[in-house]
Order: C-alpha cells, then structure tokens, then sequence
DNA sequence: GCAAGGTC
C-alpha cells in the first residue's frame, strides 16, 4: 500500500510554501479549519500521497479546572498544587477535530512546526490530536528547516528527525509556572486592593513575569527622573575668525562644576589672546549600512520615527503582510538567507514612483553585499515583496510600507564614507578642538536621509598657526535629568533582558497600558501612573526580585536545563513553583508595606463619595463610590456593599424606609434607556441574599449559580420572598410573567407611563396611562390567582361612569383594565397559570404544566 | 476578572 503522509505546519501561509514546493505547484487544496494541500510525490523511497495542512499557532493552552475558577472560594496559595489541564485554544477553530480527521488512513506523520521551543511543543500538541502514537519512531518526523526556502525544505525532507521531547516539556513547564505564578500573584493583589480606595480604578491589578518587570522599565526611569538633582556647569567656547569663517571652538575639558574654576580659566585665555594650532589630523570614517529589519527593530523605529505604538505596527504589518507587500513581519533574523531572491525582489520595485529609480539602479549596476547580520534560524528579514502607493494603502500603512523600502535598499547600499577633520589649538595652557565632516559616499543614507551625517566645512589649517582669540564666551548649565523612558527604549530593554519574545512584546506594553499602569505620552515615551509607581516601589520594598528582569531570566534558566535534557521536567516544576510559592506567602505577610504607599498615594474611601443609605448596623449614613465598581461603604462598620454595576441608585422615593430583615435604608435603583426597570433594593440582602433556593438573581449570568455570587450580582426586592415586606415580590408581583417563569411586579416609579415588568426577563406590560396612582392589594382575583391592582385614575381622563377615579380589578380578568394594558415585550399573555404572588421561594413554576394548553388565551386575543 | 506563548 502506498504511504499516506500528513504533514502538519504551524500556520496557514508555511504549509503552502512547502506543499508548493514538494509538489512543484501541482497540488490541489481543498477548505476547511486550515486549507489541506494534496499531492503525490516520492516519500521514503516510494511514491506517497501527501496532505499539508497547519495549525493557527498553540492549539491547546493551560488553564486551572473549574473548581480553582472562584476568586472567592478558591485561596491564591493554593493554585501553587493545583492540577492544571490543557483547554484547545481556539475551541471554535476545530483545530483537534480538524488533524484527527485528515490524518485518518495516513501512516506517516510529518511536523513541520517553526524550528524553536514553542514549535517543539506544538508538535507534541498535534501528535495528541491525530491519534499518532508518540513514541513510534518509524512514522513520526521532524523536519526541520531554517528558513522557509525551497532549498531548506528539500533540505529538511532529505534529513527527517524525531521531534524533541524534552525541549517540548520545557514549553509545559514555562506554561505551567507563568500561570500559577501569574494568577496567584494578581488574584491576591487585585482582592486585596480593589475596593479598599475610593479613587483606585483598576479593574484587575495584574501581576506577570514579563509584564511586571516591563512595568519595572518605566517606573525606574520615572524615579531617576523624580530623584534627579540638577547641578550647575560651566563651558568655555572660545571663537576665532579664520579665512571668512566663524569657528566655535570646543573645550578638551568639555564641562566644569565650578564657577570660581572656570572663571579662572576663561581669563587666561583671554589674557593669552591667541590660539595656536597645534596638530590637524584627518580620518577617513564610516558609518554602516543597516542589517536585515527584524520585528524588534521595525517596533522601534516604528515607535520612535513614525510615532506608532507596537500594537499598531504589528496590525498594519500583518494588514501588509496578507495583501501581499511584505514579507513575514514575525521574525528575529537580521541576516537574509544565503538563497535570497534580491533580484527578484527589486525587481518588484523598480515600477515603484517613489523607490523605482533606486531599485532599478541595482539591477542594472550592481548592489552590495547585505551585512552578515544574526539568523535566528526562523524566518528572513521583513522585506517588500510588491510595489504599492500611498493611494493605495492609506497613510499610516504606506509610512510602514515606505519605511521597510528604504530600509531594504539600504541593506544593499555602500556604507556611508566621510572624512573627519580634527583641528587641535591651545590657548593659556588649555586644549581646545573644531571638527569638520565631509561625506564622500553618501551610501545607504541617500535612502535614508534621516542617518546623513550632518556635513560642516572647516578651512585649511597649518600646524604652528597663531590665530586671534576674537571673543570668549563662558556658557552656564544646568545638568538635566532624562526624560521618560521611550517606548523603543523599553523595547531594546525588553530585548536585551529577555523579557517576551518578538510576537509578544508588543503585547506586554499594551497590557501594561490598558491596565492603567504607564500612559503613553507625546513622542511615545511612557510615563507611568500612580497605579503603577506604587506597584513597583511596592515591590521594591517587599521583595524586589518580583519586578527584576531577572525573574523571566531565572524561568528561562531553569526550562532550560529540561530542554537540555539535564533535569526532570516535574522537579524543575516544583522546584520553581515552591521557590515561588514562598515568595508569595512573604509577599502576602508584608502586604501592609505595599499598602501604606498605596494608602499614600489614594484616598480611601471615607473620604470620598456622597452620602447614601443608612447602615442597619450602625444606623450611620454610608458613602457611595461612584468609581467602578460602584459600591456603598460604611466607614463605621467599615464594610463595602457593591450595588448594580449599571444604572443609577437614588435613595429618594424609599428614604426612610428599611428592609424589614436587617434594618438597612432601601435604595431605588433604575436601570438605564427608557425601558429599564426601577426597583428597589437593599444593600444588605442584595449582597448576601438571605433566602435559600433563588437561584436567579439578578445581574447572574443565566448559567450561574447560586452559589458564587459575585460583585453586581445578588437579590433586589423583586425577587425577595418575603411575606410581609410591600417592597418583596409577594406584595409588589401582580402574575406569572407569559414568557418566563418569572412574576410581573409593578415598577413603582414608572407613573405616568405605569407598567408591569417581569423580574426574570425582559418582558414589559403597559398599564393604564396618566393614572395618578397604581398599585398592588392584598387581594387575589379568584378567577386567574393574579393580585387585584387599584388605579386612581385622573379625573380628566377616567374612563369611569360619572367620573368616578377609583377602580379595582383583575388585569386580565376585568374587562375595563384588561382594554387597557398592553403587552410591550414578548408574544403573548396568557391567564392561564397561577399568579405569581403565590410564590413564596420566588420561583414559581405555576405556569410550566399549563403552558401549551390554550395558545388561544392570549394575551391579545382576550 | 487572572499569565505568556503561539497566530488570525
């Protein structure tokens, strides 16, 4: 039987190349999670057919099991033991389904994932998802490539290996500690934190091996800047005229911190008058011709030339990189492959308007020689790969487009040549100098006209010439302290520390960013906030290792030595975690140390915030935070009680009134648009809801549980069963919601436009228009069990004989009322079902056994 | 709600 091979690449554009190339382009490809190339071609000695496929990246990542989910139940020291599983990433992609399915019937298996640790880890990740065995040796392959060349690929076929387990595991391992670490630390920080002051708006106070130390960058430059002492200096600029020239000389001491000193100086040279010229040197320099763009350095110039943060280079190089204009923007390598197509890639340009003339210049004379630059063995230098205009991609892509043309043809261009003319004097025993510069190739810079040097001429000087000193000039300074760190600064830190890779730095700086710990200011440089200068020190003074780069170093060192195959995956796992571990539990028993720089650089909470609500504990007014999370806090119990996240709350209309169970003030909650629903609602019971099985509350998610309630979700009065109460759903609920098992109650604010609302779900009953007054009695209609409504309505417009105002009714049963409502959301209204009052555990399921049995009872059909 | 790493 013919062999079958599956062959497997880690995205999309890879398994094409090779499929193209291993079948000379006679291929053919059908849809699906990922295109599947199919051709027949040798294979071992023997005519195969092959299938190529790919993944989209990982296809699993790992996550903690649903039981360590609850911040609220679950302690941050115990994620340290707790089991991990691995979840696909991309569920929706159907990537697992997809590789079972084509490598059914196949015999062998070929992974052609990226050639560095994470690749080796996706292997293994495909290997599980096609049903291969692991271990079987004889049908599975690694092929491994340097550059995704037609050379290399054929390469790579001829000389096919086993996948590395070990550099695998040392993937697993780094997986593992990133999250454990990762969410303890951040769980802990944000529960302990959020809440505690009125002005710290952070959703999650985030803490991560690379973000936190990326954070750490910014926040150093931040306190050399704040530590900063200006000093004062003096420089002595002596000036000649010489041959129709105005030379403004430099001193050999450049600087001095002393006032008296340089005063000295500066009236000897006066004194001496002349300056002599005692040595002209000159030096043929150069200045080199860039290497091969990488990702990192597209970022930074990007960043700092452009004024693009990462995120956007990254987007508009990927928007690039499919239509076709560049080369794959993700790579390390600054060396171009020995095989790469220079021609063909000029050739590409030489139609340009803008870089047309240039290119072609190279084609028809020559170009140089690229620089060695690094190969990092992944993909080849960012290069244009099709001329386009500024029409045709929009501005910022055309300024990316047009940065990576120039670049391009400079790393075929000559290096930059120019001579440097020194001319050395003396005057009063001090040594000055004048420099003049003088390109004579212009090189790579003529495309890059940024990199020029800046030329200055200088007239001819002959050692031993005494030239007349024409003024002295004596200029103060003052020492300045850095600016904030740039972003390209961060990013070449970043780089030199290990700190992400080249696809996720981009990303750390951003998360840094959306969590309102740096802001990004004009020139891109980053200064940090509050939030973050407080995190930093924090650490600083607990345990500074935690914001050190040196923490992603000491991961990175320790995955290693499994990589390497010189330790047991599982130990080196423990031994970290346990290292970490430990550093959490100092962390967490010197918190206060972090918190009274927090408690200095925020104002908590009884010092911010309006007064609203009397505490049923201490009958004391609590204040409202209105900053996300918006929460009531009582500054004698000091207790925090969250309220619903959206909507506004007043406690006008139920002031003065109390929940009957814990003596707490009501407060009137109205959701927003004109058809949200007003409710009232204690902060005690919304918060620790008093009554066993409801579970439905509201603001819950319609899969939640009852059991895990978190902030913003909890029990208003409409779900409330208590008998008695005139705010619960026993006294407010007027019958069974006709779309839900829920009750509609009677909004108590809603007058004029009076309605009913269902507590459950979003169904909505108008009642009578401009009735002066509306509401609930004790009394059931005998016919349907729903509650008998009162309306006042007014005396103009009663629909009542002689002018009555007063009526009482079923509104479904009473013929006059039931004219009058009017069902604004859901299909139709049924009487049928016992009425919702009857529902003491809030949940009735009067309807459930009625509900099919006479459609015909309509709401509007009645 | 949480990390970092792939890739889209």
């Amino acid at each position: 039987m013919a062999p079958k091979v599956l062959m497997v690449a880690e995205k999309p554009s890879i398994a094409l190349s090779i499929a193209s190339v291993l079948s000379g382009a006679q291929m053919s490809t059908q849809r699906g999670s990922t295109e599947v190339h199919e051709f027949d071609a040798m294979f071992l000695g023997s005519r195969a057919h092959y299938k190529v496929t790919s993944v989209i990246g990982h296809v699993f990542s790992v996550d903690f099991p649903a039981a360590f989910q609850d911040w609220t139940t679950t302690n941050p020291s115990d994620l340290f033991q707790a089991p991990i599983l691995k979840k696909e990433t991309n569920p929706k992609a159907h990537i697992c389904r997809h590789l079972s399915q084509e490598a059914r019937g196949c015999t062998h298996l070929v992974l052609w994932l990226d050639c560095d640790r994470e690749g080796e880890n996706i292997c293994f990740e495909v290997i599980e998802c096609t049903g291969f065995h692991a271990s079987d040796s004889r049908r599975i392959y690694r092929a491994r490539f340097s550059s995704v060349t037609e050379k290399d690929i054929l390469k790579a076929m001829n000389s096919l290996a086993e996948p590395n387990r070990d550099e695998a595991l040392s993937v697993d391992a780094r997986q593992e500690i990133d999250l454990k670490v990762g969410v303890a630390f951040t769980r802990f920080q944000t529960s302990y934190f959020n809440g505690k002051y009125g002005n710290l708006d952070a959703r999650v106070i985030s803490y991560g091996p690379c973000q936190t130390p990326t954070l750490g960058f910014c926040v150093d430059r931040y306190l050399q800047i704040t530590m900063f002492k200006p000093e004062k200096f003096w420089m002595l600029h002596p000036y000649i005229m010489y041959k129709g020239y105005e030379l403004k000389l430099e001193w050999e001491r450049s600087r001095l911190f002393d006032a008296d000193v340089s005063a000295m100086f500066r009236n000897r040279i006066i004194e001496d008058g002349i300056m002599k010229v005692v040595r002209v040197s000159e030096k043929l320099e150069s200045k080199a011709r860039p290497s091969g763009l990488n990702t990192v350095n597209l970022l930074k110039v990007a960043s700092s030339a452009l004024g693009f943060g990462p995120q956007l280079t990254m987007q508009l190089a990927e928007r690039l990189y499919t239509q076709g204009f560049i080369s794959y923007p993700r790579t390390e390598s600054t060396a171009y492959p020995s095989s790469f197509d220079f021609k063909g890639t000029l050739g590409a340009l030489v139609h340009n308007p803008v870089f047309g003339a240039y290119a072609q210049k190279f084609l028809t004379e020559s170009y140089n020689k690229p620089r060695a630059g690094t190969d990092a063995g992944d993909h080849p230098p960012i290069t244009p790969m099709r001329s386009a205009s500024e029409d045709s991609l929009g501005n910022d892509a055309w300024k990316l487009y047009q940065y990576i043309c120039q670049h391009f043809l400079g790393t075929l261009s000559p290096d930059c040549k120019y001579r440097r003319i020194k001319v050395e004097f003396e005057s009063g025993g001090e040594q000055f100098q004048c420099v003049g510069q003088l390109a004579t190739v212009k090189g790579f810079t003529s495309i890059m006209p940024w990199l020029a040097i800046s030329e200055k001429n200088l007239p001819e000087f002959a050692v031993g010439e005494k030239i007349e000193i024409s003024k002295v000039e004596l200029d103060e300074g003052n020492t300045s302290p850095p600016d904030y760190l740039s972003e390209s600064e961060l990013i070449s830190l970043m780089e030199k520390h290990g700190i992400g890779t080249d696809a996720s730095i981009s990303v750390h700086i951003n998360n840094i960013c959306e969590r309102n710990y740096v802001q990004v200011q004009a020139g891109r440089r980053l200064a940090p906030t509050p939030l973050g200068i407080s995190l930093i020190r924090g650490y600083q003074c607990i345990d500074s290792d935690l914001c050190l780069p040196d923490i992603r170093s000491f991961i990175e060192h320790q995955i290693t030595l499994v990589a390497k195959g010189q330790a047991d995956h599982s130990m080196v796992v423990q031994h970290v975690l346990e290292q970490f571990r430990r550093k959490f539990s100092y962390f967490v028993k010197q918190i206060d140390n972090m918190d009274a720089l927090f408690e200095a650089q925020f104002s908590p909470l009884s010092d911010s915030g309006r007064l609203l609500s009397k505490c049923g504990k201490c009958l004391r007014y609590m204040k409202y935070i209105s900053t996300q999370p918006a929460r009531l806090y009582c500054g004698t119990c000091e207790e925090v009680y969250y309220i619903p996240q959206k909507g506004t709350v007043k406690a006008s209309l139920y002031k003065e009134l109390t929940c009957p169970l814990d003596n707490f003030e009501l407060l009137l909650c109205s959701m927003p648009g004109p058809e949200g629903k007003s409710f009232p609602l204690c902060p005690y019971c919304f918060n620790c809801p008093p009554f066993e099985g409801i579970d439905t509350f509201f603001g819950a998610p319609k899969t939640g549980d009852s059991t895990k309630l978190g902030k913003g979700v909890g029990m208003p009065c409409f779900l409330c069963p208590h008998t008695t109460c005139p705010h619960s759903v026993i006294a407010q609920g007027v019958c069974a919601c006709p779309e839900c098992s829920g009750t509609l109650v009677l909004d108590p604010v809603s007058a004029p436009k009076w309605r009913l609302y269902c507590n459950m779900c979003n169904c909505l009953v108008s009642l009578p228009e401009g009735a002066h007054r509306i509401s609930t009695t004790q009394d059931k209609c005998p016919e349907c069990d729903s509650t008998i409504i009162e309306v006042d309505f007014n005396k103009k417009t009663t629909p009542l004989k002689d002018g009555a105002t007063l009526h009482k009714g079923c509104i479904l049963c009473d013929e006059l009322l039931h004219s009058l409502v009017e069902m604004k959301h859901g299909r139709s209204f049924s009487r049928h079902g016992r009425r919702g009052r009857g529902r003491g555990r809030g949940r009735g399921r009067g309807r459930g056994s009625t509900k099919q049995q006479d459609p015909k009872m309509s709401f509007r059909d009645f």
